[in-house]
DNA sequence: AGCACGCCGACT
DNA sequence: GTCGGCGTGCTC
């Protein structure tokens, strides 16, 4: 990996600058620098490549001579460097670190605009001088020439030519010739307006005793790098903490990121803190246009933007001068990208954090187990929350033997009995089940016939509002067959999804009110908002979820949670299953109960002895982790080793399996026993969207020793090309089956 | 990744 | 007789 140098100076003439471009082009390109360009590391560059051209990001001089052609640069495109080397240095150590291409990574720091070769300037309009005058005068004759007037004369700082193409070009020409509109380069930084206060701080409410000392124990220390875990029960008022610390982080002038799961990114949260802070956060998620984020990233490369809440791609921002990050549900899986570039937000953010020498906060009410063990080796430093805030009672967890119970909807007489009695009293309730869907299988009792997914190894939903059968595993989607297609019969539902819970419950309890929170409900921008508020109203009494409930909201009028069904969660495969269902158990069952009474929570299970379960229940999460961080720790599976794993798809049944066998027989022979190999095996869902899938999982005591192997995995298969298959290396997997 | 070149089926 | 399928090869 090359290093950055930063340091050198601006312009060296006439001499050769690698240069990263897109693409998963493991190498970087050397260009030939014209006399005159003045180049700097972090600059974008348009260069002739093939038959066309592209945009890449210089990165640094080279001396290399090579036996290829050096093309020279076509065009610099910014002046000065976009990256500075601070996050240029992050962005190659992500690279390396997660063997993804230099030139892909880089690139994927610029918002897409810029990233496709827009200029930072463009082209603009303003009142002249003269056209003031004329404007005062009221000299101006045509209807069309007043009103284009008019509306330049309400943007002073200028409008970008192309945002008043709707007047006829005659008109504009017109102006320009009288010389009452003038022409001119505007930064498209300025266009927009700087991040207004949005009014006075609200008053923050008096600390409990944990909240100040964990608050007075980072403040401490706001000038050096430290990771602070902060251990919080859910309702322990961790956003209070984090308020408290970003406050004399904006006094003194500096950012602060704030990294958040992406469902937990609501306009809820975002309120919270303007309101708190007096001043409007930049907010970065996945359903940005393509100028709200040009606009975001100007904005925080200025400096302008002081508070940042982001998904996780807010990790690589151009931040002027970050003093805090806080990353919110540190445990949260869907902080790390799975497909291509697969980084871990909290662990990019650690670097960036180690890097400018500033701390890191990182919050949950359910740690990871990595986190938990970083904290035991003392790179951590601990803070905690033991207590809810306003003195409000955990809640109580019962497990709730089925076994041989009579069943309605998926629901017991007990749970059932429950939910009456809560509901009466004037509580809600909340039933939480992590399958979306009206059922999971439609089969034929005939025959036995099950719809099945065409591309994967699994069957398809049934939503029965859409009346469509969807595979929740590639998207697939079809109509629902009247009868069954091998026999005739007629079809029926078999298990249980959330769409039926809803229509069940409706059943049994006519005029309470139901909300359905999943991901086929919030489809579109602002439903989650408006189904949450007639949650908070009241309106809703009985609410029905996925592990959308989980994420970070908070439903004070919730008195009893009902965990529809713990057997599906727990005996899930998946190594890290047991893990994934105490996070999701812990979180659902902390929207229960507030100060005046505890909540209550029914996990309805037939295996109430379960050891984990009990655990979990009866200890508390802290407990159950440790020992579950104690399990992996003698089978030797991160966080006591590193992983990696290589993944292999293809349309043929078994050439990804050979491929990976390949593979594994090489790094054997070639590395060792400082290696260990698993696999390879079927991947958990071994068909899915028409493609075979395989997985070799590499564990190394060593860091090194598993980036060594990976490199030298990549340069010897670098030279061969396995046709049809795709592979692709995951490091620090999360779901490793 | 793009975008070529390069050999084998159904259409003006 | 062409238009076009995507296999494989290269890009400083």
């Amino acid at each position: 990996m090359p290093k950055i140098h930063a340091n050198l100076p601006a312009s060296t003439p006439s001499h050769c600058w690698l240069v990263a471009l897109p693409g998963p082009l493991r190498q970087l390109f050397t260009y030939s620098v014209p006399e005159d360009f003045v180049v700097h590391a972090g600059a974008r560059v348009r260069v002739p490549l093939g038959r066309g051209y592209r945009v890449g990001v210089l990165w640094a001089p080279t001396q290399t001579v090579s036996d290829w052609v050096i093309k020279p640069i076509e065009s610099v495109l910014d002046a000065e460097p976009l990256l500075d080397a601070q996050l240029l240095n992050c962005l190659a150590w992500a690279a390396d670190y997660y063997h993804f291409p230099l030139g892909e990574t880089l690139l994927t720091a610029f918002p897409p605009s810029l990233r496709q070769g827009d200029a930072l300037q463009r082209a603009a309009l303003r009142v002249s001088a003269s056209g003031v005058v004329a404007l005062a005068n009221e000299s101006i004759r045509g209807a069309r020439q007043k009103a284009l007037m008019q509306l330049l004369a309400a943007h002073p700082e200028g409008l970008p030519a192309r945002d008043v193409l709707d007047f006829p070009a005659s008109v504009r020409r017109r102006l320009l010739e009288l010389g009452w509109v003038e022409s001119f380069d505007l930064d498209v930084a300025l266009t927009w307006p700087e991040a207004v206060p949005s009014g006075v701080p609200t008053v923050a409410p008096v600390l409990n005793h944990a909240q100040a000392a964990a608050v007075a124990l980072v403040c401490a220390s706001l000038t050096r790098f430290a990771v602070w875990l902060l251990d919080g029960v859910t309702g322990s008022g961790k956003t209070e903490v984090y308020l408290n610390l970003i406050t004399p982080v904006l006094a003194a002038g500096q950012q602060v990121l704030v990294l958040v799961p992406e469902i937990a990114l609501t306009p809820q949260l975002v309120r919270r803190f303007s309101q708190r802070l007096g001043l409007r956060p930049a907010v970065l998620h996945s359903g940005l246009s393509d100028a709200e984020r040009l606009r975001a990233w100007l904005a925080v490369r200025s400096g302008q933007a002081r508070v940042i809440i982001g998904t996780r791609s807010a990790v690589f921002q151009p931040f002027a001068h970050l003093g805090l990050i806080v990353v919110d549900e540190e445990h949260d899986t869907s902080l790390k990208q799975n497909e291509g570039f697969g980084y871990h937000a909290r662990d990019v953010a650690i670097w960036r954090a180690r890097a400018l020498n500033i701390p890191i906060v990182l919050g949950s009410a359910t740690p990871s187990l990595e986190s938990m063990r970083n904290l035991e080796l003392g790179r951590y430093q601990g803070l905690s929350l033991p207590e809810r805030a306003g003195g409000a009672a955990l809640p109580k967890i019962y497990p709730l033997d089925v076994r041989q119970q009579r069943m309605q909807g998926g629901l017991s007489d007990v749970l059932l009995a429950a939910i009456e009695q809560h509901l009466l009293a004037g509580g809600q309730v909340m039933l939480y089940l992590n399958r979306r869907g009206y059922a999971p299988n439609l089969l034929c009792h005939a025959c036995g016939w099950v719809a099945e997914c065409p591309h994967c190894d699994s069957f398809m939903t049934w939503h029965r509002q859409a009346q469509r059968l969807r595979c929740h595993h590639c998207g697939h989607e079809q109509a629902v067959p009247s009868r069954c297609p091998g026999c005739s019969a007629s079809l029926s539902p078999r298990g249980l999804g959330t769409e039926q819970l809803e229509d069940v419950l409706t059943a049994l309890f006519p005029g309470f009110g139901i909300e359905r929170l999943d991901r086929d409900a919030l489809g579109r921008v602002g439903e989650l908002d408006r189904r949450l508020a007639r949650i908070h109203s009241g309106e809703a009494r009985l609410i029905v979820g996925t592990q959308i409930l989980v994420k970070g909201h908070d439903f004070p009028g919730v008195s009893l949670v009902g965990v529809v069904d713990a057997d599906q969660a727990l005996f899930a495969n998946d190594f890290r299953g047991a893990e994934r269902f105490a996070q999701h158990l812990i979180q659902v069952a902390g929207r229960a109960g507030r100060a005046d009474r505890a909540g209550t929570v029914l996990v309805q299970t037939h295996h109430p002895e379960h050891l984990g379960l009990n655990q979990l229940i009866k200890e508390g999460y802290g407990s159950f982790a440790r020992a579950l961080l104690q399990e992996r720790l003698e089978i030797g599976l991160p966080p006591l080793r590193m992983a990696a794993l290589i993944r292999a798809d293809g349309r043929d049944a078994d050439a990804p399996k050979y491929l990976l066998q390949t593979m594994a027989d090489w790094l054997a022979q070639t590395l060792g026993d400082t290696l260990v190999i698993w696999g390879p095996v079927a991947a958990p869902l071994a068909r899915r969207a028409g493609r075979f899938r395989y997985q070799l999982l590499l564990l190394a005591d060593e860091r090194r020793t598993l980036h060594d192997a990976l490199n030298q995995l990549e340069a010897w298969q670098g030279s061969r090309r396995p046709s049809g298959i795709r592979w692709s290396i995951d490091v620090d997997p999360l779901d490793m089956a």
